[in-house]
RNA sequence: GGGCUCGUAGCUCAGCUGGAUAGAGCACCUCCCUUCUAAGGAGGCGGUCACAGGUUCGAAUCCUGUCGGGCUCACCA
């Protein structure tokens, strides 16, 4: 039985026994560090039901359970706020009891709960990655390790949009100018050099746009009339006819893609279990909608477009099928989602990673797929998050603003080895350990920078300005693993010794009941971020956790100079634990951490 | 114009379903490496929580309105 709740029937039964009165509930806070207490129950809450001074209140309640509750040593009031002492043993005890366990704080998915899938990356496939998918992927896949810790079972997954008029536009364009170059012959990664054609176009058909003007064509006309954009469709067409030659050189030039984007998501650490391709599933969704119609979910306009009515729901009406019955984006996404709920029938929700530009979209979605009956509708969730934007606005890829991923992934390396080399602590290491380490770090300065911000919120990304690896980031952190592994490496631990448990009688410092305390927040920290899917609540744990121990470390002797053996077994126990903690939160932020640093 | 969302220290951000004197980091200023990693620690400076009302014993937090930023309201994806 967790404190809390011995707590609360404690002070309920105080509340009876004084003032012969019920209280439905007690209210709980962390007490404020410049009070005396651990844990502090608010009087302000039971005036409703117990008339009186909160003050005496609090008094006679204090000392009720100083004689009935064990854990409670002393009190104090302030105010409205009965402020408890708790005996070290209760922390000691718990400590006991977790230290050795690796995994504390991360449950083992139970198969009988129904799984989560969760949709993230799903880029377009004719661009390279940017610093927006980069944050996509983090919160993404974040997401989806936070959930598989809190004890469900997990899908990663993605859609790759391998289908339509932007994929047609590359082609064309490496068909006009690319002189059968490829990845291999250029050394140029496969998305970035599908991407230069797809720019390639971009500039044909500007230029052709201009021409059109010139000889007298309104703007609108030459946009639509540019012969390279009248190409590119009827490739489209022939695409959707099954033209060998079209499909051919489409699944050549996908797989550069996509062999470029598999290097990419590698550097980043992130993986998928299962993939949906569009050109797969853009017709899906279809079949449901005729049923929709049948059951009266949509409705069929005298030009034969079909839409949804959702004005009863504060939205508006929403179109599902064209008017030559061709699907649109909506139609798509149905059919996949349902296409998923098929495929993996114990999946009992889904988690969409995509940008805030579609925010009306998803609302919409969800609502049609409740509207359409399924169960499982009830459980669908948009990780909606902000642009990334830089100090001169939007990144726009013709403009060539756009911050490369990969790119990024090596200038945050290399500045990890400016950093590191000015510091010179690693003179054992080899040049391989060197270039992989600079590269956890880098990447963890990186991921932490992302993940630490309420995903809500956009981002402003300054090229000029580097990211930070001193104070709240990743780099402070891994640094205090490393400090932790060092420690470790002195003290010479092997496991055997957590056997050795801690005396209940040890009088605990200051220091390290703070670090207890936070370490004991763990398990519930993980359940708290799976539900409100965000990455940002494990990051400030492990900060708070780190800065603790930062604190305990520099100022109590652990080893060296501590008399006192108890005490040493203790902190060094203490140490590993805070590390070990270290280790698995980062782990849901994807973040490695190093041994040394 | 309708809808959604954000506005907290010079800068970047925390602040859970309302609770004590609003917290960190960066920057700036003091100290601390002959005991275990100074990417660190101890401390200082810095706030009318955009503004105005309201609800409440109590509001950065909830409600309404105003101002300001972003997104969105396609037979595009």
């Amino acid at each position: 039985m967790s404190l809390q709740v011995v707590l609360t029937q404690a002070v309920k039964q105080a509340v009876k026994t004084v003032y012969k009165a019920n209280l439905e509930t007690v209210e709980f806070q962390a007490t404020r560090k410049e009070f005396a207490g651990d844990i502090t129950v608010v009087m302000f809450p039971m005036l409703r039901v117990v008339k009186g001074n909160p003050l005496q209140i609090g008094e006679s309640i204090g000392n009720f359970l100083v004689e009935n509750v064990e854990e409670v040593k002393a009190f104090n009031v302030v105010k409205g706020f009965l402020n408890i002492e708790i005996v070290d043993a209760h922390y000691i005890n718990f400590f006991n009891t977790v230290k050795a366990n690796e995994n504390f704080g991360i449950l083992k998915s139970k198969t009988n709960d129904k799984a989560v899938m969760v949709e993230y990356s799903s880029p377009n496939t004719n661009k390279p990655l940017h610093l927006g998918h980069v944050r996509n992927n983090l919160l993404g896949y974040s997401v989806a390790e936070i959930i598989k810790a809190s004890g469900k079972t997990v899908y990663k997954t993605q859609i790759i949009n391998d289908r339509g008029i932007h994929i047609c536009k590359s082609m064309l364009a490496w068909q006009r100018f690319g002189n059968n170059e490829t990845p291999d012959s250029t050394g140029l990664k496969g998305d970035k050099l599908v991407g230069n054609h797809y720019v390639k176009f971009d500039q044909e058909y500007k230029k052709e746009i201009a021409s059109l003007i010139a000889e007298g064509k309104t703007q609108d006309e030459a946009k639509k009339e540019a012969p390279i954009l009248l190409e590119a469709q009827q490739m489209l067409q022939k695409w959707e006819a099954g033209d060998k030659e079209v499909i051919a050189l489409w699944e050549t030039m996908n797989q550069w893609v996509y062999k470029g984007f598999d290097v990419t998501y590698k550097n980043l650490g992130v993986d998928f279990d299962t993939l949906y391709y569009e050109s797969q599933t853009y017709l899906l969704g279809k079949e449901f909608v005729n049923e929709g119609l049948k059951t009266g979910v949509f409705f069929k306009k005298e030009d034969g477009s079909v839409w949804c009515d959702l004005t009863e729901d504060g939205l508006d009406e929403k179109i599902v099928l064209r008017s030559d019955g061709t699907a649109v984006y909506m139609t798509q996404d149905i059919g996949t989602a349902i296409q998923r709920a098929k495929d993996f029938p114990n999946v009992g929700g889904m988690v969409y990673t995509v940008g805030n530009e579609q925010d009306y979209h998803f609302q919409v979605l969800f609502l049609i797929l409740k509207k359409l009956g399924f169960d499982w509708a009830k459980n669908l969730f948009h990780l909606s998050y902000g642009m990334v934007d830089l100090p001169s606005g939007k990144m726009k890829s013709r403009e060539g603003t756009v911050v490369d991923a990969d790119d990024l992934i090596a200038d945050m390396a290399t500045t990890a080895q400016e950093i590191s080399e000015e510091l010179g602590k690693l003179d054992s290491y080899n040049d391989q350990e060197k270039s992989e380490l600079y590269k956890t770090i880098g990447l963890g300065a990186l991921k932490y920078y992302i993940l630490k911000v309420d995903p809500k919120r956009r981002i402003l990304f300054d090229p000029k300005e580097s990211i930070d690896f001193q104070g709240n980031t990743g780099p402070f952190i891994q640094y205090t693993y490393a400090r932790i592994q060092s420690i470790l490496r002195k003290a010479n631990v092997n496991k055997t010794d957590n056997s050795i448990n801690v005396p209940s009688t040890l009088i605990l410092h200051e220091k390290e009941k703070t670090l207890l305390k936070q370490l004991q927040l763990f398990p519930e920290v993980i359940q708290n971020a799976a539900t409100n899917h965000s990455p940002a609540l494990i990051a400030n744990f492990t900060y708070d956790l780190v800065k603790d121990y930062n604190s305990f470390f520099q100022n109590l002797p652990i080893v060296m100079g501590n008399e006192d053996k108890n005490s040493i077994v203790f902190r060094v126990q203490l140490s590993q634990s805070v590390g070990n903690t270290i280790k698995n939160s980062f782990k849901l932020l994807g973040i490695v951490v190093p041994e040394r640093m």
